[in-house]
DNA sequence: ATTTGTGCAAATCGTTTGCATCTGA
DNA sequence: TCAGATGCAAACGATTTGCACAAAT
């Protein structure tokens, strides 16, 4: 069960989250502020947008479909998400923004994060032509 | 140009081919060892399904749309290729199907091969439940 | 008042499917 | 022969877009 209740106690305060929200230049919306409970308020950290918008309708937050997709790619740009590919068929958003990578249940589809302590990695070459590294993602898919 | 000339010199001999397909169960249809030709003849590693198709295309051979996907699929199935996931927007195919992994760069979408030897993963912690792990992959995203 | 966000439904894009037809063993 | 492949067009599912309306500053 993903669902969030809005009657439960929240995490992050109202105001926290407006601060937030308007830290990054977005306008605190009843939707925005919405998602961004669901997302921020509990540990949640890895969604899909039907996953996010069946969690609001759930939660009987009134917002559409379109809205979410919006949230989601809006908050990407800003630095408050990370998008993740890892199956061409839909894509994850981790409200995780710090490098760190993943495990990733093939069977299920679900996502979960490798505590970054047990990630070493030795030795990776510079890409060709001095051009910036935007980021390493590790995937480790488990068959299970 | 990616292109390929159906009049140029192949590299592999169609009956190579033939017997790799039927090594793995196929029949080596005209469709499929056009495919083959394509995919494993030259040196071309990455592709994605339109890319194929528009190849083929370029190439004079008549095969549908629909039927590359279903070679890569199949093809895929059989061990004579590897789907990798960047972008959720297409699927990539690699014809190299040994463990190895990627620069990606975001900005054209061109993916390459990392030589192995330059690559060293220090730690990977084992996944929960004694899972079997199907493959682990490193994309090196590049802004360029 | 002005700018920014939202909802809806239609459009898009890559991919898959149903089914009649064809082809290789 | 006849299971297995193919082609076409229609179906699909996730995502995006266009545009009129609503809400935030």
């Amino acid at each position: 069960m993903t669902s969030v209740n809005m009657n439960e106690p929240t995490e992050v305060s109202e105001d926290d989250l407006a601060k937030r929200l308007r830290a990054v230049g977005l306008r605190p919306t009843r939707q925005r502020m919405a998602l961004a409970e669901l997302l921020f308020g509990k540990g949640k950290c890895h969604v899909t947008a039907e996953a996010l918008y069946s969690d609001a309708v759930t939660a009987g937050v009134h917002v559409s479909l379109a809205t979410v997709y919006n949230a989601l790619h809006t908050f990407t740009a800003k630095g408050l998400l990370r998008e993740i590919s890892l199956d061409s068929s839909r894509s994850y958003f981790d409200t995780n923004t710090e490098e760190h990578h993943h495990f990733y249940y093939e069977r299920s589809g679900r996502l979960e994060d490798i505590d970054n302590a047990s990630v070493k990695i030795g030795r990776l070459p510079a890409p060709p032509d001095g051009k910036p590294v935007s980021r390493v993602d590790v995937v480790i898919r488990v068959d299970g």
